[in-house]
DNA sequence: AACCGTAATGAGAATCATTCCTAAAGAGCG
DNA sequence: CGCTCTTTAGGAATGATTCTCATTACGGTT
């Protein structure tokens, strides 16, 4: 990935590299203000602007995905894979692309041919109940909690 | 829908009313402070902040669909659809159930046999570039321009 | 090693959608 | 009409994200 951003005449510089790795080493889909917290247990100095900026370079380059909601999370997964989120909870969980892939393809041809819109790509999301708040729903008054990270 | 308010203690104000209408009446999607505007005309006194407590709470009774992204989008149109955005312009056209529609509840299944989560539902959203946006690549320097409503 | 030009950073201010607060107006009801 | 509970307008507050700009770090060149 160096390659990737020296190609655009980017620097591959020390916050750079801790934002990126940060994002990498987590399966939870954190959002920026963790990422933060994250990179600063290194380096105390980096501000979260710099987290923002690098970020949104790094899904410019490919090398990060953010997902949708009101608040921006992002996912150094860039394996093809979908998303389950808790409607509860609101954790976010990946949902492997093997079980779904045969049909994506055929998915996005579907709607470009129907719509005349060149499809790039496609992005499915699943709602319902972890199982964590599947379980605490048996028999308590199930009281939501806090998002994940 | 006017029980499905009453049932819950909610009355069916003048504003509330117009909120609904301005959502139903339009296939575009609209930002919150574009039903805001369509309002006024009608109602000029009506604020802001009134128009987005009725969208939360209009989706809250699940009557308007809430669609994800930086900027809350909204879809009075609840019969089950997807979305495609295109990434030059940014505008939302609806994809018709019925091509996608087949897979919908297998895809569902799959994902809760194999996460054992419970999938109430899901969506899926569609990215690439729109007609008139391939139009204007074709030869133009196309440049981008604002997202639609 | 000293020097340049460009890119990146940190710190805080600015923006902007959304939410919250409060007093006043409105609906329903006897 | 008088009472109560809900809704509203208006504006202030919030909070995530973006912007600005002075400063610093880097890479390449002598």
């Amino acid at each position: 990935m160096e390659a990737t951003l020296r190609a655009r005449g980017l620097r591959l510089t020390g916050p750079r590299r801790l934002v990126l790795d940060v994002v990498r080493a987590t399966e939870s889909h954190p959002t920026a203000e963790w990422v933060h917290r994250m990179v600063r247990r290194r380096r105390p100095r980096v501000s979260l602007g710099t987290v923002y900026r690098n970020l949104r370079l790094l899904v410019a380059q490919g090398l990060v995905k953010e997902l949708p909601g009101p608040h921006a999370r992002f996912d150094g997964n860039v394996s093809e894979h979908h998303h389950f989120t808790c409607l509860a909870c609101g954790s976010i969980s990946d949902v492997q692309g093997p079980a779904t892939e045969p049909h994506s393809r055929a998915l996005c041809g579907r709607v470009a041919a129907q719509s005349g819109f060149s499809v790039t790509h496609h992005r499915i999301e699943f709602y319902g109940r972890c199982l964590e708040c599947q379980r605490r729903a048996g028999r308590k008054s199930a009281r939501s909690r806090r998002p994940a990270p």
